[in-house]
DNA sequence: AATGAATGAGTATTCATTCAT
DNA sequence: TATGAATGAATACTCATTCAT
């Protein structure tokens, strides 16, 4: 039987592939794509630059390494986010299932890694087109589906009234947090919401959407 | 770095900065900034590249220039957009007014002019975080406020039923585009929204906001 | 009437263009085209790098430039070679005239600039084979066609007798200077023969294909 | 950088030191030197690059390895060439004889493979004086010594009339393939002569040289 | 003897900006 | 005001060679 001290162990010999993407990440989403050069990543990653041209071959495809590592994490969280809908047996637990959904989702997209990688995505989706897009379908697309199969699930057990879940899950994400969403890209130093602008975001595109 | 866009000395007809600033908006809004250098504006504007630092001081000063630029004309266009609204005077004439003032409104911020300035301030905003949060309050920020002075002035006669103005016009900006919006910025390639989809977006929009 | 100091004024303001031209021929015939950096041709060339870029967009055009622009000197050169031809009027000026000519020939082939630019375009002709042509119809094969023709001219006015002078011009090339040329091209620090040498070699060639 | 070529120890079959020389010469003949990088030539080897500098210490002394390797089978053949003039019994098979070793000799020195060798150790003179004389003394001048040895020892019988063994040989190559070679040399991607060109050009050279 | 990574200098090329004419 | 060149730092990327495991 083995412990497996893999988290102990990072310090000291983490892999250089995963330093570098680790490293790259952190330079992309705080300076952008362009102003990061190899050699900063080589040094943050404390690594060599030629270990990062074996590993990634140029700086595009470590480019896309990064934002694709980045979505996994937001795949792994899309389901994490609707299985408090899976608990919900009687319809007056829904109002408040809903709402802790539309709480964590909004926390989720308004807080700062998720707006640093879509700024970065953003910037340069003329220059990486088909990775914006696939980013595009891999987070925030398959957030709205999970959702939209939470809402469906709901509906199909008569514990609400959803005719189009997709659009349903749509109209709310966007009255939840379309305007802040924004806002915030146009404001890369502004904070966040806080938790009471939430619940009021929650509450009213709840309201708005006929969930409330 | 000026932000003072229009100066005074504007009336004397100047070609050359006339010229470097559409040149430039030109160059910008296909390549984004960076990607754009100097020599090229200078020789797409027929003009020395001495004459650009004479006229703009350095390359910040002239992106500036040119996102205030675009932003004059949507200002001069959010007031023609709800100029529809002052002329009704029936209840009956209330939902087709609304209707296109809401096409207008969507067609124009999907537009691939509007699309393509937002990626750029987008894409540049943690470089020029004063300009791009100037950008969206006189942009897209007074287009909301001309809205929701709309819908005020037509609450104030008895014609529609709102209580928050300001919020029913950002309900209905981001029903009507957020989706789109969203896609639109990570597919940079892709064509916008047809005539069918739009209206399609504006009855569903002004539906769930309680104006259809 | 103006005296033209152009001689004079070339210390001083000589043009970028031929400069950096006049640098690079001297450092790729030295060092060869791979080893030669940009750095060293503008600094030889006492002008900025940027320069080199503006004047010639990149160090493959450069390449050219200077490989096209020592053919030129070769090209004036091979008439100036059968000039002594012409003045022929006698079967007895014939040997004498042939055996000049032949002596220039084969001083020119196998004298230091003409053997560092024939291993200068030899080395590099795999990565500029169309270069490489090109040099080779215009320095060696120039002269060949100019040499002919002077034969032609010479047997048409029946001093001499050569059914092809085509191939005679290149049986009378390479007879004289084949072998040592050969050997010039695996030595490049050995000196090149000397005039008795020469001489020798010219006596043996024009005996050999009946010219002497 | 050692230039021993073949050492005592060859005897042992030892795959790796022979793998490598097998892929740099096929790399090194088709890319040239400078172009091909030591971790190619390892992979193509399937060997370590480790190994590669276990072996040869350096790429330099990899070069001269490969360059001696290939004198190898230049100087057997040259012997091969030769043979058939051994066999001469009668006058009148002198001449047959002689065009067989003449077309034998230019197609081989006109064939893909003695010119890219030609080319390479031409292009690498410069940094390899020695290596570039070496390979000049063991391979076209092996088979230059072979030939006036094969003339000498017919002209002692009596079967032909040579005053100069050694300048009628080199007479004889540089009428046959010195301006195919010269061409070829300009020419990396041009055919070689085809053999109906070959029996033309020692038809030509035999008679100008006496022999035919 | 092999592997993956480190080293560190070097490559061509581009950029925004300024100077002299 | 226009032009051509200068500046000087920065870019991504490659190389031969060596070290540790």
């Amino acid at each position: 039987m083995r412990i497996d001290g893999a988290a102990g162990d990072e310090r000291r010999v983490e892999p250089a592939r995963a330093a570098i993407v680790r490293a790259a990440t952190e330079l992309f989403l705080a300076h952008g794509f362009q102003a990061t050069g190899t050699d900063r990543i080589a040094a943050a990653a404390a690594v060599s630059k030629q270990t990062v041209y074996n590993q990634f071959g140029d700086k595009r495809s470590l480019f896309a390494a990064v934002v694709l590592g980045v979505t996994a994490t937001a795949e792994a969280y899309g389901a994490e986010l609707t299985a408090t809908l899976g608990a919900v047996e009687r319809r007056e637990d829904v109002g408040p299932a809903l709402r802790r959904l539309a709480h964590r989702w909004a926390s989720a997209v308004l807080g700062p890694n998720v707006l640093a990688v879509r700024r970065l995505v953003v910037a340069e989706a003329a220059r990486f087109p088909e990775l914006a897009a696939e980013y595009h379908r891999r987070a925030p697309g398959a957030t709205l589906r999970t959702v939209a199969d939470g809402l469906a699930r709901l509906a199909g057990r008569g514990l609400v009234e959803v005719d189009d879940p997709e659009r349903t899950a749509s109209d709310l994400a966007f009255l939840l947090f379309g305007a802040e969403l924004d806002r915030a890209l146009f404001h890369p130093d502004a904070p966040g919401p806080d938790e009471r602008r939430i619940d009021e975001l929650v509450d009213h595109a709840l309201r708005v959407v006929g969930l409330g």
